[in-house]
DNA sequence: GCACTTAACTAACGACCGTTAGTTTGTGTT
DNA sequence: AACACAAACTAACGGTCGTTAGTTAAGTGC
């Protein structure tokens, strides 16, 4: 067994962290023990060291990668759209992918974040403190310009960084409506929520 | 030591309940021993199970008490506002001041309840349901009378719901907009969301 | 075929968990 | 002064926690 590759799906240890994932998920990260974890993975408590360096590496594993997704995508979406209202949309729109299609890590980032330790607490904190202040930026670039209408910039952004958190709900109803209506339906509410009254664009 | 009230601020047992509340918020309800909550209240562990049963009693007390509050104040705003729209206005403030006033205790009932156990979860569950189904009544019927735009009315309210739990970040906030501040911006940007661009009201 | 590496295993460590039993302490009432 | 009793204490229970040590099996490259 010297395959560094076990399955076509990645890593050993990617899938430990995406069954972890899928744990930290339904229970939370305290109430999943490494024994629950070895056991949906298929392997003795023990043998999941030989992958991983502890309980909290998985936590922080999932925790960057969803963060630093959103911290490319604000960067890319920040230079290709020019209105302040299209960017505010295409953030938008990538969060409710996000949730939809990423949904356990994202979660697991959201909700479980708490139980990183220094140093990964202070630069997840951090990493997440700058997203929304640069969100912010935006939202108060489009209020000078009156394509948004006044309001506090980062009430706006609370807002709709936990609207979407919603989508939570959406995936447990038992008859969802179709993620496609959902993304028009959100984008709908929260984007003309914002919209100027006098707009001219 | 035979007195039943032992502060101004109620039976022990509220104390130790709102201690609880506090270190769930802080540490998650898993994380949270009961040798933790022992110390905050000033006792041995073992002494506090001379006023509660249970850890679990102690998360069902939280989330239960939040739910009821919710389901009475449901029950007080449909029967006194005429308007769907008021309603939902309504509805929207009382959620905005318990997540501002009494936001451990929500907080804990929000993000925890998945630790309660049958029966009091499937309750708990049910509460939740029956509450989001009657919300989103009122808002079918707002659509239905022209007052609300048209809209998949169940994804209006997980928005609603889920946006406020945002004033988790305002309380984490070093400098923060005052209350009323912060309650007049997330109406205007949820409320406005929805009206109907050609409401005659 | 032999060395090397990877990844599984069993066994166990010390720490901490929620909770119970049994006892002591202190206070208000008679 | 004696009693009742709430509410604190100490000690300990069986269980589970994350993790380490040491070993074994199996595939890779020479």
């Amino acid at each position: 067994m010297a395959k560094i590759k076990s399955t076509k799906n990645g890593t050993k240890k990617e899938i430990i962290v995406e069954t972890a994932a899928r744990l930290f998920h339904e229970k939370g990260f305290s109430a999943t023990s490494m024994r629950d974890l070895a056991e949906q993975v298929g392997v003795e408590a023990a043998s999941l060291y030989n992958h991983i360096r502890s309980k909290s590496e998985l936590l922080q594993e999932i925790c960057f990668k969803v963060a630093n997704e959103f911290t490319v995508n604000i960067e890319q979406v920040d230079t290709i759209h020019q209105y302040a209202i299209e960017k505010v949309e295409a953030l938008l729109r990538f969060h409710i992918k996000q949730m939809i299609y990423r949904y356990e890590n994202v979660y697991v980032s959201d909700r479980e974040w708490k139980h990183l330790t220094d140093p990964y607490l202070s630069d997840y904190q951090h990493q997440r403190r700058v997203y929304r202040k640069r969100f912010a930026t935006i939202i108060e670039e489009g209020i000078k310009k009156n394509e948004i209408k006044q309001m506090d910039a980062p009430t706006a952004v609370l807002i709709m960084l936990h609207a979407v958190s919603g989508i939570e709900s959406w995936h447990r109803s038992r008859k969802k409506i179709s993620a496609e209506l959902l993304e028009e339906n959100m984008v709908m509410i929260l984007v003309e929520g914002l919209k100027s009254s006098t707009a001219f664009k």
